[in-house]
DNA sequence: TGATTTAAACCTGTATGATAGGTTGAGTTA
DNA sequence: TAACTCAACCTATCATACAGGTTTAAATCA
């Protein structure tokens, strides 16, 4: 029983490759192969037209592409060069799938904390003295601002981020701050709730738990504020009615 | 003492935005304030170049660039849809970063730590008994190919993955591959120490003990054997003289 | 001679127009 | 009603053109 049109499954097959992911394809594999490092220059957009045989439309749309994805850095009138490392790629994937409810603000919780319980514990061993006073420091501030919201969480980022950057890991930075920016960013809804200052006064609170371990060097205990810290976001998700 | 070719920092200051990158904004504007939601159709290119005054090479770059961070997919004569989340954005942003240097195997590994030691501790917590039978079947599998390391590579990916699933939180399949595949790609010093049999049966006996204690649905246990599988992977790094 | 200016060469950003080939849905036919 | 055809629409790619940054080296000035 032949049916014309044929095996044509409705949805998604085999998503044929085009020149331009060739062309991604290739412009990769030369900054791998070459051993191109962040701020290395690569061939002008003619110069691999030419490689590849393509136009220089194909080229420019795989240029483009690898800059979106922060591979490379493009700039009008000089050369595209090999980009650093950070995190507004991840930061806008998870923001995408929060926003199309591919994963929720919970889910996205859960993994903050899993990597968080991590870098708590990494920088109450390895962080400096230095760290340890600008930690207690943003406490300080958080205290005395604990009257004007805006200001609260900008320090609750800065404080998050230090955390991270302790860890002399830069992964955990990226992750720390994609993360985060990506809840912000789609679910206001835990600072909401922190708005009579009580609620406030607990979270920051919260935070002098975590800070006095890290500068104690106290793996364990910063983990245990970390998770008090934790149950209490959680909660108020609960208590806001998350999605 | 007027220097011309005024104050030009020689490296980078602001980044002009140019139009591509403002269309990129508006398309992603659009799918947010539209609700868009992963599979749904966006407006061709003619729509979008006419509604905000470009050339259609221009709002092509802009799909392109969605298109290479996944947030879209393109494909020849049908229109571009909202893209589901996977993890090769990631994935590619963390394989490039450790290919030019920018973090080394044993940050990612660590990360890596940070993830699955939640994951494990979750998949403990909510696996069903079928995902707790196929992680006891995965173990036997690799117990019985010891000698396969290709086989052996191919289950311990979906041995994590599994687990990773086991959570009901579709963010840690995705960290955890991500991670994974990007050690996997730049840093096989792992694997080549797994040799001997003796130090893959050491390997396997690890997951085994993970595998266990998810089934007792022991979280503890589950993190302790979790922390033994990765402190072997450690000292095989130093052993191997890590980078 | 040495610092500065200038301009040519090179490059990217954007636009226009054209063509080939994939997709879809409205008719049309068996 | 199921299968087929085709026109309209859409994306993939190319060629060409030009405006406006950048870089480099020649030209010029102190």
């Amino acid at each position: 029983m032949p049916r014309h049109h044929p095996p044509k499954p409705p949805a998604d097959t085999a998503p044929p490759t085009t020149r331009v992911d060739d062309a991604i394809r290739a412009m990769t594999d030369y900054i791998h192969g070459e051993g191109l490092k962040v701020g290395d220059k690569l061939p002008s957009e003619a110069a691999f037209a030419d490689r590849l045989g393509v136009s220089r439309t194909v080229v420019r749309e795989a240029f483009k592409s690898l800059a979106a994805m922060r591979i490379i850095e493009m700039r009008a009138g000089r050369r595209a060069q090999v980009c650093a490392f950070d995190a507004s790629v991840i930061a806008l994937s998870l923001t995408h799938a929060l926003r199309t409810e591919q994963i929720n603000a919970q889910q996205m919780w859960d993994a903050r904390r899993a990597v968080e319980m991590r870098t708590v514990a990494l920088a109450a061993m390895r962080r400096t003295d230095a760290e340890a006073a600008g930690l207690l420091g943003l406490v300080a501030q958080m205290r005395s601002s604990v009257d004007d919201l805006a200001g609260m969480t900008e320090q609750d980022i800065a404080f998050h981020t230090a955390i991270a950057d302790a860890t002399r890991n830069p992964l955990f930075p990226v992750l720390v701050t994609s993360l985060t920016s990506a809840i912000r960013e789609t679910n206001p809804i835990v600072w909401r709730h922190r708005r009579d200052t009580d609620a406030r006064r607990e979270v920051v609170e919260a935070h002098a738990g975590i800070a006095q371990a890290i500068a104690d060097g106290d793996p364990e205990a910063a983990c245990a504020a970390l998770a008090a810290h934790f149950d209490l976001a959680s909660r108020a998700l609960v208590t806001a009615g998350f999605n």
